[in-house]
DNA sequence: GGCCCGCGTTGATCCCGGTCAAGGCCAGCC
DNA sequence: GGCTGGCCTTGACCGGGATCAACGCGGGCC
């Protein structure tokens, strides 16, 4: 662990009905007894950018709901060729609730900040409550479709489409947060949470190639860049053409 | 659903204890009721090589341990390119317990034998019983984990890394189902389940590419070919180490 | 201001793996 | 036997993305 003392707060005062983890995390739908045992063994931590959230092999000794952030899974190779496999926003959960060890290591890909649960307390709540087990089950269910779809993005796609892809992963998530009504397809404006050497870890590719593939779909007029960190996109089902995406992929 | 009806199987008759499932399967660990349930809504099926067991975006029939053979995992994109995202074995499940449709392909790779559960029935029974429900959640933990590896060979790895990954893990499968001591390194045979387009697909690589590799492999003598579809290993130290594994990456 | 450093872009070149094509091997069938 | 079709292998060539290198830009720091 990575944490300095003075980045664990006190015992967080407000509800946790009003956290953004209520919506689509896992305390979504629980009762209230399941929801105060929850929070009386939570507490908050926020991270700073570019820190080890926890890492491989090592034992869990804690789990989290992100409540905002952006946090990168990596795995890597011996020599040092390293691969995102999985980019975790609000109001995902971070860790792996089962089995002795963490799968990969977890980075603040921005400063993030956390819901945390001491791993042995929230391992008891999870087999005296199926209905948590239950939501944790469903989200990693979503977690492998999502990695499986990557999949056939590392497989099988080219620079170009790798690029759009990602692009619109985070268009879309920028829509569905806007909650406007987008029946059709105006506009989307949205922010980058990675870097260059990041986007190019995600989509097994080199920071040259994704550099020229943004360079070259900002000449297609498919993006434009609105500022450091920031772009938007004309239309995401041009995007979708260029990402290669058969029409009833909502990935 | 491409089942003709004679391949529907009368209700199985021996019992659960014996089945290749309970040992690692989600049988495993269950109480008697929970059992009894659950192996009155099993029936057995066989499917022939090459058909699809079930279709993406389809609701949900049955779900199924594997009993015998090999199920291949598939997602396509719109001009057709593939990609294996899953190879599955006995006593793995097969189906995505919840959610409304099927995430992707699955066919039978070799001639395969299942166990099926009615979705409904099943669905419910996973209500009932909590354990159940908990040893589905660790087994797709599991997916999960061996997904994320595929991704950093699929987006990370060179083609003879690749091709000998695969092949390590078919050796490292025949040795454990082989229960033998093998302290040291010795020498593993092992069936190949998967023709060439199948493996390229499951690498993101071409066929020609695969069977480059395979005679490349066989000339530096990390594994020698014993007939049709059957191969040996000298030494699974020498495949780890042409598959750019880090030593203590049990994949 | 001047300097440095991290990050991104662009250009030139190389090479791994894709593409296209031919041929071998074997089982099944007439 | 001869033919066919599926599967695999091998060869020749090509191109997309990696590699190597230079440069631009902006922020932090003295």
């Amino acid at each position: 662990m990575n944490l300095r003392p003075d980045q664990i707060l006190p015992e967080q005062l407000r509800s946790c009905r009003a956290c953004p983890a209520a919506r689509g995390g896992i305390c979504e739908g629980l009762g209230e007894e399941e929801l105060s045992e929850l929070s009386r063994i939570a507490h908050h931590r926020t991270i700073p950018a570019g820190q080890i959230i926890f890492s491989e092999n090592e034992k869990p000794e804690f789990f989290a709901n992100i409540l905002s952030g952006t946090v990168r899974l990596t795995k890597a190779l011996a020599d040092g060729r390293q691969q995102i496999v999985g980019i975790l926003f609000p109001p995902d959960f971070l860790g792996r609730a089962h089995g002795a060890t963490n799968a990969c290591f977890a980075e603040a890909a921005t400063e993030v900040e956390l819901c945390c649960y001491p791993a042995e307390a929230f391992r008891n709540l999870m087999q005296r409550f199926p209905g948590l087990e239950h939501r944790l089950y469903e989200k990693t269910l979503d977690e492998l479709d999502a990695a499986r779809d990557w999949m056939v993005l590392l497989g099988r796609k080219t620079a170009r489409e790798k690029v759009a892809s990602f692009l619109l992963v985070l268009a879309r998530r920028a829509r569905k947060a806007g909650c406007a009504a987008h029946g059709d397809d105006e506009g989307v404006t949205f922010e980058l949470p990675l870097r260059r050497v990041d986007i190019a870890d995600y989509l097994g590719l080199t920071i040259e190639t994704v550099s020229r593939q943004i360079t070259r779909l900002r000449s297609e007029g498919l993006i434009t860049v609105v500022g450091s960190g920031c772009m938007h996109a004309p239309s995401l089902v041009a995007l979708a053409a260029a990402a290669g995406q058969d029409e009833n992929d909502r990935t």
